[in-house]
RNA sequence: GCCGGUAUAGCUCAGUUGGUAGAGCAACUGAUUUGUAAUCAGUAGGUCCCGAGUUCGACUCUUGGUGCCGGCACCA
């Protein structure tokens, strides 16, 4: 006689087994008709499983973030189920929900195309009006695989293989269509409703190993109502338009084309964003006692090989051929540039921590499916930075750069960071006493600075492990731009030393950081991040003089020419066009204030101002303008 | 790199059984002196991504490249 405590602190007594639909049905109708599945302790269950002890149980509906993920996981089945009734001979393996949606991985020999979609998603409709009852099996693996192989469902069978001995194994039937699944779901195809949408095809390799065949993966999206499914599409419609390389066009940034794939034309205003990037960055880590250096962009093999590059980055590398027969590499990063500045004297403990910056550009062939816009490019410019410290002083310096990075992206309205910590790889250098030093060290200044973040197992440095900072773009992708790197190898591969208290020479810690990690991606972040209406800080046209009439030229250039005077980049249009012409075409070019002078402006010594995105404007003297946007330039966006 | 898609004027896009191309915006010229997101008229603008092939003839068909787009894998 099970007790079932809800989540209210009510308990209910039932005379038998009780199915989670029972339990439902007994606390009200509609919430019968809601339930999706329910939450059994700390385990979720099919509505129709019955439950033959004491438990906390919680009906779960599509209100919920559990309910919304077993509706996408549901929306998968029924994809494969509407694939498997068009194209019987096509093999399904796996489908799981995700954020926002849902994917399932097909193999089969012809290419789903657009038109397929839109064939699939109308059998899943029909499916749903089946209204398919969804139903649980416990089954044998030998029996489970045998099955599959039957059918000629090789990826199941491997996966059932795979999956240990002596763990339950369940399998889930609709209809005519069974899948190997852990479960839960809900009690009938009805239950996804309409709100679902196919979105696109991709590939996709299976057990997502690049040296495995290629399966053919197609996104979903799925909620809980039409208008939940009507917002997500509006919001990627949103999305779309704050991409960085559509902008980019209208704000007249930089251009690709086709003879430097993943290399950017900066043009004037592209390269004044980029200018004024630098020049605050290059305050902020002066000013954290970092000294600025250049390094050469060619340099020998020989360097490469001795830093390990050309080993282990050398199908990253450009690399030449002089006709004396030398080879040069471009570099693909700075830090054995950094470490040659490093070894130029004897250098004492007295002089660590010695930290080297440098906007250093570097090249990198990459694959060229990787290429994105500004996200992802060939070239680039690093801020980077190298920090030679002793192994006790990487917790204090690790603190000083999270704190860094954390204020810098704070000025440029970046609060929700993310933070990934990730320890040694399985391939990897150096002995595991000093990886457990430094990843504690590493952690430590973590837990001091109090910050959150998750862990990246696996995933550091084959030289040490690594924090990674990332940001998100305008349609949810995660990009990494701040990094920070323990290297417990690169100096002593290098031949650097200090002379330590004990009159010993000793390799140095090195950490390497970047803040923005490339010029590039962090700009295109940040032009999706303000949708192209950068910050007047950073705007490299802070203002625009329009004229309304012709009289008002010789005004319209005292105003810019004082406008300048007072440090704020500012441009006239004198054209003969009309106040709402101009507006509009600078508007679209994201000017951040424009500034118009007609004959009232000019006889009272005014201007009237327009913010971007306003549809105002506000008279006020010049100088009071210009006080204005002064004071608002030098708190950088924030209050005084 | 892999799977799929795609490439026509500066941009956004039309171009219907193969007969060498259009529109809107932008540009240029002229008129208009204008009060807050598109004034009017005219002009000019194209190796239809590149190479090879089929054909009397290719933007259109075949084939090989390249760039770009969406994913996957890789990564700042």
């Amino acid at each position: 006689m099970p007790t079932i405590e809800l989540p209210d602190g009510s308990r209910r007594d039932y005379p038998d087994t009780v199915s989670g639909a029972a339990i439902a049905d007994s606390i009200s109708k509609n919430l019968a008709r809601n339930a999706l599945a329910v939450r059994v302790d700390d385990e979720l269950w099919d509505l129709s499983r019955n439950i033959d002890r004491d438990a906390r149980v919680e009906v779960i509906t599509g209100d919920s973030d559990d309910g919304l993920e077993l509706l996408r996981h549901d929306a998968a089945h029924v994809l494969a189920e509407a694939v498997k009734e068009i194209w019987p001979e096509t093999q399904v393996t796996i489908g799981p929900a995700i954020e926002n949606g849902f994917y399932y991985d097909f193999a089969r020999a012809e290419p789903f195309t657009p038109e397929d979609l839109e064939k699939i998603e109308a059998q899943m409709h029909e499916i749903v009006a089946r209204d398919e009852e969804i139903v649980r099996e416990v089954w044998e693996r030998d029996e489970a695989i045998k099955f599959f192989r039957a059918q000629g469902e090789e990826y199941k069978a491997q996966i059932i293989e795979d999956i240990p001995a002596g763990e339950t194994l369940t399998l889930y039937r609709q209809g005519n269509f069974i899948d190997l699944c852990r479960g839960p779901h809900l009690p009938s195809t009805g239950r996804l409703g309409k709100a679902f949408r196919l979105l696109r095809v991709s590939g996709a390799y299976w057990r997502g190993d690049a040296k495995n065949a290629m399966l053919q993966r197609i996104y979903g999206t799925a909620w809980a109502n039409p208008k939940q499914l009507r917002a997500y599409l509006t919001q990627l419609e949103e999305a779309e338009k704050r991409d960085h390389r559509r902008l980019a066009r209208l704000m007249d940034l930089f251009h690709f084309q086709e003879e430097a794939p993943g290399a950017v034309f900066w043009h004037p205003k592209g390269w004044g964003l980029f200018q004024n990037l630098v020049d605050y960055m290059r305050q902020s880590q002066n000013a954290a006692g970092y000294q600025e250096v250049n390094t050469p962009e060619l340099m020998d093999r020989s360097l490469w090989e001795a830093s390990g590059h050309w080993e282990s980055f050398g199908e990253h590398m450009y690399t030449t051929e002089t006709e004396d027969g030398r080879n040069y590499a471009i570099k693909p990063m700075n830090c054995p540039g950094h470490v040659q500045v490093f070894k130029q004297g004897i250098k004492s403990y007295r002089d660590l921590p010695y930290r080297l910056a440098e906007f250093g550009k570097v090249h990198r062939y990459e694959p060229s499916g990787a290429l994105h816009g500004m996200l992802r490019v060939r070239a680039f410019t690093q801020d980077d930075a190298h920090i030679f410290c002793t192994p006790e002083q990487i917790t204090s310096e690790s603190i000083a750069v999270c704190d860094l990075i954390l204020g810098i992206y704070r000025d440029f309205g970046f609060d929700d960071v993310i933070i990934k910590f990730a320890d040694r790889p399985e391939v990897r250098v150096g002995e595991d006493a000093v990886w457990d030093a430094a990843e504690s060290a590493l952690k430590k200044a973590l837990e001091e600075s109090g910050l959150e973040y998750s862990y990246n197992p696996g995933e550091g440095a084959f030289y040490g492990p690594k924090l990674e900072f990332v940001l998100r773009d305008a349609i949810g992708r995660d990009w990494q731009c701040g990094t920070l790197q323990v290297d417990l190898n690169l100096p002593a591969r290098l031949g650097s030393t200090y002379i330590g208290e004990d009159g010993q020479k000793h390799h140095p810690v090195l950490l390497h950081r970047a803040i923005f990690g490339s010029l590039e991606r962090f700009i295109g972040i940040l032009i999706e991040h303000h949708a192209g209406n950068m910050p007047l800080w950073l705007a490299p046209t802070q203002a625009k003089v329009l004229t309304i009439t012709s009289d008002a030229d010789d005004y319209a250039r005292a105003v810019v020419r004082q406008l300048q005077a007072a440090g704020i980049s500012a441009e006239v249009d004198l054209r003969n066009e009309k106040i709402s012409y101009k507006v509009r075409e600078h508007s679209v070019a994201k000017v951040p204030v424009l500034l118009a002078v007609g004959q009232r402006e000019v006889d009272e010594k005014t201007v009237a101002m327009r913010r971007l995105g306003s549809k105002h404007q506000q008279v006020m003297s010049l100088d009071a303008a210009i006080d204005t946007l002064a004071t608002e330039i030098r708190g950088r966006g924030r209050a005084a």
